[in-house]
DNA sequence: ATGAAAGCGCTAACAC
DNA sequence: GTGTTAGCGCTTTCAT
């Protein structure tokens, strides 16, 4: 074998589809009109089965991918919905998403997410960023936005559902639940225990109005009982099981006195607990403690933390469900409110809880 | 002031917008050319301070919001990256999304997520829903894509990075680490450190490559010292930190000899680490336990866990970079390979290690 | 420094 | 059932 054929390597060959393929090359590959190369595509009017399998047989072997700018600047529809979040890395907005996949999965609908960090500024950027793609509905958290970021939500012309947070004035419709009362409800199950001395510990987050509204609800329910939250403390920033430790040790060893501790989020309360556990103190009839959210996630502590479930996932659900009813024309009304009830799940460091 | 005015409430007026704004309508607001305005909005060319100024206000007061769809049409440039990524809900896509945001905040990119719940024929769907966007790059986890994903991709010509896992035959570029390799080091560490006994728990999860690749490795670097996983589970489903107690106690029962457990993830690590400290079990001189990821989230557990960290953030870094550079040009190659190091933190579950 | 014309790739609306 | 025509709202290109 000394005389090998040297085949030379096209660049044509080894590089493939340069220009992205068009309508146009599925119609010429399949010598169907472009008009009905779309129709097929889209599953849209009446096309013999005869050329819907020429078009269908064409598109395939060229690997066309259709070209969606083109056709929502055509059609000026566009199937997407902009997910508008403060973050992604607690475990409150995954819950949100999946219970906005599960029924936008149903739908021709797509969430596209996009997130603000807590910071207003740059809410306003992304929802800029987002509504310049013109999509279908906007989900956004909270009920707290500026004045521009006001404007073009109702300038946008499009379902607007603002989720997790009841307590204010909705731009559109309105999915979440009370903070506030949350909070109250929290602080009277504490004091029916019987625990007179409660702490705070929670985020340093001037922005983070839901956990805000939670602790004014807390400590006015408590006010109704004549009792004042005793020392309070807010971190930022690092592992929340590692802050939660930390933080309830400082707390206990400066205020000797308090029998209850309230936190901000489950994961704070996980590392109260631990460190509590680990520290020999008697949970709960000794110190009772209690997080906020439901996180499943924490399943499998030595002790069940008591929570207040907050419903993510089936706020998710039902914010999704009216936007695709609104983009379908099943629903025809807006400013729809759906308060959904926070479930306190009284874990095992809440005393004698009823 | 009997007789008030009353002035009736337009529909107009109440009603903003019904149509979204166009350039036509900021141009004529501002009496400057649609092309003038257009030049204006985007900085592009030279503009008199004065007209700039005037379309300025215009866009501003009017409220105008550009319509991407028309302008990435007409100029075939979409500044989004579409990432793909097996799931949202551990604690390892987050930490990557992190990595490429961080990056990307400084270009005009901007991430797309698409989500395939670890199946072939999702990520497919979500593949060709992305492509028919015409992003302008591809991170997409792992290396196994089927043949039409791997068709799609190709046929893109856009840039393209696979990252988590460099075991396999990239597409274009890759970043990642070695699976296999990560299981062969935490291997050796564990039989360095004086173990002979070992146990292996993960997720029942035939899809998961890496999970798969570094128990390949675990395996293989074990046989070489003459050891064989005495015992092993997978679960599916659940809470993880649960799931991790549950198989740890059943698996202790039933394999009394073990000195070892391997965890395919912190999570369930963590939960077997909250069983042995209940069960009284001596960790890490009766029991090692070893865990993957290097999650932060799980500082703060009464003893940290042996892990390995898999660089996350770093991955979605250096991604994000290789899309950033070849999409402005800064980058003309193509198939570039970052190798990252999983390093090994062996906490306070691993005995006398070194 | 500004404007006019053409067209990106597709779909709505209307023929046939 | 299929094709033709005219845009969608922008940007590119070229003219002025």
């Amino acid at each position: 074998m000394t005389d090998k054929k040297i085949i030379p390597m096209s660049d044509d060959i080894a590089t493939p589809a340069r220009r992205p393929l068009t309508l146009r090359d599925v119609s010429e590959a399949s010598g169907v009109s472009e008009m009905t190369v779309s129709r097929v595509l889209r599953n849209r009017g009446d096309v013999s089965v005869a050329t819907r399998e020429k078009v269908l047989k064409a598109a395939k072997t060229l690997g066309y991918v259709p070209n969606k700018i083109a056709g929502a600047l055509a059609s000026s529809r566009v199937n997407l919905v902009a997910v508008i979040i403060p973050s992604m890395s607690n475990m409150v907005f995954p819950e949100v998403m999946t219970g906005i996949s599960e029924v936008l999965d149903d739908t021709p609908l797509q969430p596209v997410v996009g997130v603000t960090n807590y910071l207003p500024e740059k809410e306003e950027e992304v929802l800029f960023e987002m509504l310049s793609w013109r999509p279908s509905g906007v989900i956004i958290a909270g009920l707290e936005h500026s004045d521009a970021s006001r404007a073009m939500l109702q300038a946008a012309g499009v379902p607007v559902v603002e989720i997790m947070d009841v307590d204010g004035e909705p731009i559109d419709a309105v999915v979440g639940i009370s903070h506030r009362r949350a909070g109250r409800e929290m602080a009277r199950a504490i004091v029916k225990s019987g625990y007179q001395n409660i702490g705070f510990l929670g985020t340093k987050m001037p922005l983070d109005h839901r956990a805000r509204k939670r602790f004014e609800g807390f400590t006015e329910a408590l006010a109704k009982e004549g009792i004042e939250v005793m020392d309070q403390e807010f971190y930022s920033g690092g592992s929340a099981l590692a802050k939660g430790r930390e933080m309830t040790e400082a707390m206990l060893k400066r205020s000797e006195d308090l029998d209850f501790l309230y936190y901000s989020n489950d994961m704070i309360g996980a590392g109260g607990l631990l460190y509590c556990l680990d520290a020999g103190i008697n949970v709960p009839s000794d110190l009772g403690l209690a997080g906020f959210n439901g996180v499943e996630l924490l399943d499998g502590l030595p002790r069940k933390l008591a929570t207040m479930d907050s419903g993510r996932k089936e706020i998710g659900r039902e914010a999704a469900r009216i936007i695709a009813g609104r983009t379908d024309g099943s629903i025809t009304e807006s400013g729809q409110r759906i308060e959904l009830t926070p479930k306190l799940e009284p874990g095992e460091t809440l005393r004698r809880y009823r």
